[in-house]
DNA sequence: TTGTGACTTTTAGTCCGTC
DNA sequence: GGACGGACTAAAAGTCACA
């Protein structure tokens, strides 16, 4: 299936990003309101994450929606 | 809620870029393969969509995920 | 510090309809 | 052509314990 490869795309780049910013898993999960776990599934491409949740990683890493989603 | 607003400039984005393509709400449901009422809800505000069907909304509208969450 | 399985609760999303 | 509702099923949200 070639969309699932949206959300593996999707977790590479919020993977990426928060990085990018020093923070572990665990600390971004945290600065999120997000459980690390979960966060965690976002990561490997497991979770088709909602819009409201999409902007809360948005948010947390200072950029936009549309910026969060370049090159998805 | 400061983040239900989200819902309702991405409703309004869809219905904006919906109409410019010359479609109605009930043929761009089709075309997305989602329900009309599911449709409505979106433009509506009313319904969070996640990470696969923002896709299919984007490829309907022939842009990316980034340009569909433009401004929003 | 992260992966992962198992799980419950909530909501996404469908299908029928009416106005 | 679109708003809106009820009843339903599938899937997302959210949590925890353990490797």
């Amino acid at each position: 299936m070639a969309e699932s490869d949206i959300l593996e795309r999707f977790g590479e780049r919020v993977r990426k990003l928060r990085k990018k910013q020093g923070y572990s898993q665990e600390d971004f999960a945290h600065a999120c309101e997000l459980d690390r776990s979960y966060m965690g599934g976002i990561e490997r491409g497991e979770r088709n994450v909602a819009l409201r949740n999409l902007q809360r990683i948005a948010e947390t890493l200072g950029i936009t929606l549309s910026q969060l989603m370049k090159g998805i």
